[in-house]
DNA sequence: AGGATAGTGATCGTATACGATTTCATACCC
DNA sequence: GGGTATGAAATCGTATACGATCACTATCCT
């Protein structure tokens, strides 16, 4: 359950070598072993995975579509890069498309999930004190995994996953870990908790995902602005 | 201009034989020519475009991981059915991204192309009276891409166009014309001009957007319970 | 006659091969 | 010496070929 339970939508056959080679170049993305800007090449990933090229062609074309890679005719393919601006823009949609997510699964989360989605965020809260980042996002992506895998919508639910990925990819070389803002991000986090809880309006708990987000954002364009 | 601007996100090159299957299949289903349910064929699709297999599936992953075609290993591909749900689904994530970017466009749109949407609006208003459907359906399309054009958002801009493609390729099979939710449809577009016109708050125009395709959705949904 | 089964055809998935385009380095000319 | 042209290497794009899997049919057995 801590583990990617990204059940992301239709996708090639689960056995295939394409789908083999999708999810292990992905893997090294988002991980972070394959970094910005490290050049794709079709034929060694291909022998690297001991398939032919076809696959692994056919995978990195669903990367590129997912933003992960940027495929060029006749140069190649490399790690997309951290472009400030596709940064902004992948913020603002997740959003979004996160507030929605959030607010459809929030009447279907029981109790328990609650509770489980509340311990995390205590943790998290420790983490600030021993100044564990790593943990932390751990934690961070987690507790919103909670949030969202109730969500009946599959569509916006794969969306939101784009998005994680996404900054998960970027991560390494753009994200910093900002206590002031990760302390205001935990109690964002039990204000959530909190509308939920009582069962309150869509709109309201929209909202609320959303501006949770949105801060993030600030707090990183704020970042940006003082260098 | 009112021919389908749509820049979508990337792509495969340009004059490759893939994108060229692409824009050919998808074309053709969009524009009614496929319908759901009809039986894409790699080798034929490739001999009739006079090109290889490989292309042509390639054309066809993109298309499925767009919800356009649904692909079965070792089965083949079909142009996506009319399932209800996926078409629940599709709306409810287009009303949700439509909002957004409306919203987004607002502050961007100018005199002149307000101008153009309300004489759009007026032209639908006539083809109540005179009951013709199919140019509605296109004002439609057209009105609404004047209010996205804007959008300064390319990953929701995208997210909009998708939502569309799917639903004109269900259209021929499940959208049924329903003059009076049709009457009420132009009502809200003039209300969504006037709030852009005096530069009311995103998340009023959001909210408008938004319900004008709930709404629209909610009319689907009667309608299909009343049968 | 009904159901299971083997055979046949069709279709996809992948590998390999080749041509086209780009990139880079080297040599040449001015 | 600097800039340009030429060549080779690398990489992608596509075609073709073959194996694997699936659906469908006709036959055989009970």
């Amino acid at each position: 359950m801590t583990e990617a339970a990204l059940t992301e939508l239709p996708a090639a056959a689960p056995g295939s070598k394409s789908e083999q080679a999708y999810q292990a170049v992905k893997g090294r993305i988002v991980e972070g072993t394959y970094t910005p800007g490290y050049r794709l090449v079709l034929g060694s990933i291909a022998k690297d995975l001991g398939v032919s090229v076809v696959p692994v062609r056919e995978a990195i074309r669903r990367l590129e579509a997912e933003g992960l890679v940027k495929f060029e005719r006749n140069v190649g393919a490399t790690v997309a890069g951290i472009d400030p601006t596709e940064y902004l823009y992948t913020m603002q949609t997740l959003s979004i498309v996160e507030g929605a997510a959030t607010a459809l699964s929030a009447p279907l989360i029981d109790a328990v999930a609650i509770a489980r989605a509340r311990a995390m965020n205590e943790e998290m809260r420790e983490c600030l004190d021993h100044f564990d980042p790593v943990r932390f996002t751990k934690l961070n992506q987690d507790f919103h995994s909670v949030l969202f895998e109730h969500c009946p919508n599959p569509h916006i639910l794969d969306l939101v996953h784009r998005g994680w990925n996404r900054l998960a990819a970027l991560r390494s070389s753009t994200f910093r870990f900002v206590p002031g803002r990760a302390r205001d991000s935990v109690e964002e986090h039990e204000n959530l908790l909190t509308l939920i809880e009582i069962g309150a309006g869509a709109d309201e708990i929209e909202k609320a995902a959303r501006l949770h987000r949105s801060a993030t954002l600030d707090a990183y364009l704020r970042q940006t602005n003082n260098l």
